[in-house]
DNA sequence: TTTCTTGCAAATTCTTTGCAGATTA
DNA sequence: TAATCTGCAAAGAATTTGCAAGAAA
């Protein structure tokens, strides 16, 4: 994402959401922001600490995970898949979906009729051969919405 | 996936997959492919370790790895997001989608007005609340597949 | 100030590898 | 038997934590 215009606005956002949480805008937290915003690349956590650390040689690696893990908590940003760290397997071949809790990372699985049924773009064939198909809803579930100030716990499965 | 009969099918097929790829049909890859077949709750390599021990008391979680990445090669598991190990970001809050290479891990990102308008179904909703939706499509990306014996190079972004 | 954050370094946790003995085809 | 696998143990990555010094409100 590279229009500034948006990027500006963004960025205004983003130390409106901090302040209403209590939470410090910091420098770091700017660019680190400002860095997963700005890039396409779908980043790990060494590519934007990379990425900052031009702009701040001094920034740690721990400051990055921790800042990363906020935006996340606060649904600034978004991850690829569940949010958590490990890999998980699905050995369910046939077609389904899947809710995904960002809080807890549970996963829920369901059916759809509509879902099964969406065309693949042209544009996608282009750049490989599309095996699976599925829709990943993301939010939050019942049980972690209501006890909201907890520590952001880990998914242990 | 506990249907008996769909299992027994399954376990036939996974049988031919590894004769046809040279692959030897071991005791602890017939039980490892079984565990991730047999569960809903898109276990960690941790999970599936802990259950397939039940069954083979000396299997050690190297074998665990190197199954499931085996099965994940030949397509006959999936994991829930890209299937690499490393957490990777997005800050583009816009409606997007993704198609994912199994092999290499790159992610394709792409837009459809047919994708964004899909209705969340009721059962989710009762679930949690749903903030973003995305369409995931996997496969094999035109580079991975020219290159077809390579090993499993894992992607650094 | 007062409270929250950072950077450092050390600790964990997760994943991969080399190799000799065990197993499959 | 020949070619692959497995288990072990040790290495290598990735991620998290405690704490004193530093920065924001």
């Amino acid at each position: 994402m590279h229009n500034p215009q948006e990027i500006r606005s963004r960025l205004a956002r983003f130390r409106e959401e901090l302040k209403r949480s209590g939470v410090k805008a910091t420098h770091q937290r700017l660019e680190i922001f400002r860095e997963v915003i700005g890039s396409d690349e779908h980043p790990g956590v060494e590519t934007v600490y990379r990425g900052v650390r031009r702009r701040i040689p001094s920034v740690s690696l721990d400051t990055v995970y921790r800042t990363l893990w906020l935006l996340l908590q606060r649904g600034l940003i978004d991850t690829l898949g569940p949010s958590h760290n490990r890999v998980r397997f699905d050995g369910n071949v046939r077609p389904h979906h899947h809710f995904i809790c960002r809080r807890c990372g549970r996963v829920f699985d369901f059916t759809s009729r509509a879902f099964d049924e969406l065309a693949v773009p042209s544009e996608v064939k282009a750049w490989g051969s599309v095996e699976r198909a599925h829709v990943e809803l993301k939010g939050v579930c019942g049980r972690c919405r209501e006890k909201k100030n907890d520590p952001f716990l880990k998914n242990k499965s």
